[in-house]
DNA sequence: ATAGCATATGCAATTAAATTGCATATGCTA
DNA sequence: TAGCATATGCAATTTAATTGCATATGCTAT
């Protein structure tokens, strides 16, 4: 995914940082999610443990990335597909969490609607799916 | 959700203790699933924490559980449908995450099939929507 | 019914993860 | 470039999860 750091941090009134444009770095780099350990693997000697929290967060809020857990309940980050924009950001797409690698990929597959009892009223449906991946599967 | 506990117990080799069978109470109360902070509040004082764990986690792997992550990454407990058996247990249906009330749901409702990308290969989709409950929305 | 064994439990101690407060450094605006 | 708002890093704290071990308990065979 190619995209301008700092001109994504401009657009969301963010101040410009290395860290933050660091760690928009790390993230764009693979089209898969990066869980936070890993983030922090790769980021801590560059940006202090709590800043990276930190970023992370207003990253999300902002709409800017967003958080997917996996089956551990660990926090995973991606940029999503460019049809994401501000006014209108669904990240309503299946995702693909590999039971291998335990990479998550970002499918560009619609989520499919699903009926509602009566009573619940759904905003966002999410969808994920396990299974191994085609790396792993190649392998 | 009717269950005997104690049978529940024997038909999985498990041995039958009086923790095992209030977890298993406690969980089959509700429809909707339980958060583990909360069952270690309602248990607290009869169930050690480092035990609680320790069930839930067998419990898991024996399949008489099975664990949804909230958007928090905190791990929901439930008894799913009848239709999990140990042989065939499918957790294949929709899960309904209230955003007011956090509560979980297990919905009868069947996951939709998804069709992967080249490469990728599914064992299991999950599929949740986040809304407002028939509880919440009756408020 | 009970002896003996396997294992579940509770407690203490450890390890790991996340949060908070605050002083300093840095980016942005006028 | 001065001044202000805020982002960062560090220390300290809080919270959560894991591990090891002694004791207690359930189950099987007698």
């Amino acid at each position: 995914m190619i995209i301008d750091p700092v001109n994504l941090l401009k657009e969301h009134d963010l101040k410009n940082t290395k860290q933050r444009v660091r760690v928009l770095e790390e993230i764009a780099l693979d089209t898969v999610a990066i869980s936070q350990p890993d983030l922090e693997k790769k980021l801590g000697k560059e940006i202090d443990r709590v800043t990276l929290y930190r970023i992370l967060n207003t990253y999300e809020e902002k709409g800017i990335l967003h958080r997917i857990m996996d089956m551990n309940g660990t926090a995973n980050y991606a940029i999503c597909s460019s049809s994401c924009s501000e006014a209108h950001h669904h990240d309503e797409h299946v995702h693909f969490n590999c039971t291998k690698c335990f990479k998550i990929y970002c499918l560009e597959v619609e989520v499919p609607r699903i009926k509602m009892p009566k009573g619940f009223t759904a905003k966002t449906v999410s969808s994920t799916a396990y299974g191994i991946c085609e790396k792993c599967n190649a392998i």
